[in-house]
DNA sequence: TGTACATCAGTGAACGCGCGTTCACTGATGTAC
DNA sequence: TGTACATCAGTGAACGCGCGTTCACTGATGTAC
C-alpha cells in the first residue's frame, strides 16, 4: 500500500472542511469544485477520487454541516462554557456579540445560511434543525432550578439567530449594533438572567420564570 | 412612434417583477436571464433592450426589492391593517402565521433572502435595512399611549423575522409550527398586546411597558 | 541495505453544457399621405 | 379609408467563458526480494 495509512481519510476531511468554509462564506450555490479543491491544496481532478459528483459532496457536507462548529463554539475569542451554571446567558451574549456580528466568514452556519437551507433538501434542513434544537435544549437549562419553559427557550433562540441574521444583512453598522444589543437585552431578560447587581427583585424574577407563560 | 405609449415602461416593469419573484423563490444567484425573461413572457434577446447587463438589473431590483411588497402586505390572505390601533399585534400574528410559514415562494423577502443579502453589496443591505426599520417603527406604535420602547420593538421585529427564518429552514413541520407559535406568544407578550380576555392586569401591563428596560 | 516494482493519489488537458452577451433579422405598430 | 413606410420591440442563432466531469498520465510511496 502506497502512501501512509490514514492519508486518504485525512485528505477527504480536508476537502470537506474546505467545502464547509466556502459554503459558509459564499452560500451553497456559489462554490466551484475548483475553489473547494484549491482550499484543500489540491487540483480539481483529484476531487473524483473522493466523491462521485458534486451533489454527493453536498449530501455529505450538509449532513454534518451544522454539527461540528456551531453556536456552541467560539467566534474570534468568544467562548461558551457549556457546563457553567449560566450557560443561557453566556450563549446569548456570545451569539449576539460584536465579534459574531463583525466576523467575516466565521459566523454560525444558522446565521450564515438560513435562506440557503430553506431552499435546500430535507438533509440540510434536518441538520439545521438539529443544531437549533440543541441550542433550545441548552437554553432550557439543566435539571436544577434554573430551567426555563420550552416556549421561552425557543423564542430566545429565535431571537438570537434572528437578531444576528438581520443585523448582518444591514448596512448601517450603528443600527446593526443597536439591534444586537436590543436583542441581547430582551433575550437575557426573557431568560431571567439579568445582571443581579442591577436588579434587586430576584424572587419576582424567579417567580415569573416559573409561570407557564 | 410605434407601439402604444407606456408599452416600454410596462414591459420593463414586467421584467423587474419577474426577477423579483424568481429571486425570492430561488435566491439571488440561482436565476438566469432566460428564466427572468420567460417569467415576463419574453425571450432572452429582449433583455438587452432594457438593461445593459445582468448586474444592472441586480442593482435596479435590489434597490427596491424590499419596499414594494413586504411584511406590510399579505401572505395568501393574511392581511394587516396599518391604520388599526393594534397594528403591532396584527403584524406579529401575520408574520408568524401558518400561512406565511407554508407559503412557497411568497414569503417576506426579509425571510426569503437574509443570508443572500448579507453576502450582497451595500445597495441590497440598505434596502433590507429600510424595510426592517419601517417594521420597527410600526411596531413602536403611534403617538398615542400605545407606544412601546424602541429596544422592545427591535427585539420583537428580530423575533418575528428570526422565528420565521428558522422555522422555514427546518424539516420537522411540527417543531416549525411550535417555534412560530412560541415566537408569536413571546412577541405579543413583549409588546403588551396579550389577549385582554385572558389577562386582567392591564395596568401592570402598561406599567411594565413604560419601563426603560 | 539497496533496487525494481506495484499501487494509487494527484495532475491537467479536454469535452460538453449552460449561461451571459451580441447581433442581424423579423414583424407589429402608429403615422403620413 | 386605405396603402406605404419608418420605427423599434422582440427573436433566436451564435460566441466565448466557466464549470462539472472524464481520462490518460505522472510521480510519490511502501513492499518484495
Amino acid at each position: 500500500m502506497p502512501y501512509p495509512p490514514g492519508h486518504r481519510e485525512e485528505t477527504r476531511r480536508r476537502i470537506v472542511r474546505s467545502a464547509r468554509n466556502l459554503f459558509n462564506r459564499l452560500g451553497f450555490d456559489n462554490v466551484s469544485i475548483n475553489q473547494i479543491m484549491a482550499g484543500a491544496d489540491l487540483t480539481r481532478g483529484a476531487f473524483y477520487n473522493y466523491f462521485d459528483s458534486k451533489s454527493d459532496l453536498y449530501a455529505e457536507v450538509l449532513g454534518c454541516f451544522f454539527t461540528d462548529p456551531g453556536w456552541n463554539n467560539s467566534w474570534e475569542g468568544v467562548h461558551v462554557d457549556l457546563a457553567a451554571s449560566d450557560v443561557g446567558r453566556q450563549i446569548v451574549r456570545a451569539y449576539l456579540s460584536r465579534q459574531h456580528l463583525e466576523s467575516k466568514g466565521g459566523a454560525c452556519p444558522m446565521v450564515a445560511l438560513p435562506s440557503d437551507v430553506a431552499r435546500s433538501g430535507a438533509s440540510a434542513k434536518r441538520a439545521f434543525e438539529n443544531v437549533f434544537k440543541a441550542m433550545v435544549s441548552t437554553l432550557e437549562g439543566g435539571s436544577n432550578g434554573n430551567r426555563i419553559p420550552r416556549t421561552k427557550a425557543q423564542a430566545i433562540a429565535a431571537l438570537c439567530v434572528g437578531g444576528m441574521v438581520v443585523a448582518r444583512a444591514m448596512n448601517d453598522r450603528r443600527f446593526a449594533n443597536e439591534l444586537c444589543n436590543a436583542s441581547m437585552t430582551v433575550a437575557i431578560r426573557l431568560g431571567g438572567w439579568n445582571d443581579r447587581t442591577k436588579l434587586k427583585p430576584e424572587k419576582a424574577q424567579r417567580h415569573r420564570r416559573e409561570q407557564p407563560y
